[in-house]
DNA sequence: TAACTGTATTAAAGCAGGTAGTACAGTTGA
DNA sequence: TCAACTGTACTACCTGCTTTAATACAGTTA
């Protein structure tokens, strides 16, 4: 459910804080609902505790979950709009760069429609197989 | 002309080599014009004449320039399209990320069209100022 | 030939990501 | 009460990447 992957380059903790968010997003995680403990998911996905912690601490900061001392960590009350406002900062900064590079927005919007048609079916599996 | 911000977290040669990539773009780099020494390009940015050297050496590698060893560096035959395709490629992943984190392309769409028309008298300003 | 060019090499410093181990404080349930 | 869990904090260390530094070498140019 949290599997990230080793391999990329990417950080660790910043793949899981997207993980969560997504899980969020999709339904999958609801207000409340208990995360694994620190040391669970971090031997669950081979990592250290200390970069699950990492993780966890900047989805609190975000106040994506919360965590109590003692207890464990929980989704936060769903805040799609500020995840989806978050993401939407990062994207942007996508659309500045390939503006500058002498794209056009009709290029980008066109590439988005192609790219539409060929994600979807791979969203509707991926909620079945982990 | 080749202005880069040493305080930004990409690398300096990244930002050099979209930087060049931009001017060739633009027009205010065409086919066969020397780019400074790696020597002096360095002493004008306030770096090292290696981390230069590894973003001609990047350019280069991906045909936007060709260097002839005591001669200097020149603008190769410009290919508009793969510089383009480059960009679109890291364009890809970041709408791949935001659909994740639950956006849809619609969104993404119109956040495109506001944006086009904040940053394009930006673009106009750039091109006298440096 | 002197002064420029790109290129290559080695060494060192700085930083971020990740690991490892330990410790402390709060919670839970037997 | 107490063992076993929880999050949190801290130090130390390793690794890889970025950058600087100092040379050195080979080709070009005036």
């Amino acid at each position: 459910m949290f599997a990230i992957d080793l391999r990329e380059r990417t950080p660790i903790y910043e793949q899981l804080y997207k993980r969560i968010t997504e899980l969020i997003i999709k339904g999958e995680l609801k207000q409340d609902d208990k995360l694994p403990s620190v040391r669970e998911l971090a031997k669950e996905l081979g990592v250290n505790p200390n970069t699950v912690a990492k993780a966890f601490q900047m989805l609190e900061r975000d106040k994506v979950i919360y965590s109590l001392q003692g207890r464990g960590s929980f989704i936060a009350a769903v805040q799609t709009d500020s995840i989806k406002e978050r993401t939407l900062t990062a994207f942007d900064a996508a659309v500045a760069e390939a503006l500058k590079a002498g794209l056009t927005a009709d290029e980008l919007i066109l590439h988005i429609r192609n790219f539409n048609s060929k994600g979807t079916d791979k969203n509707e599996k991926e909620k079945t197989d982990e």
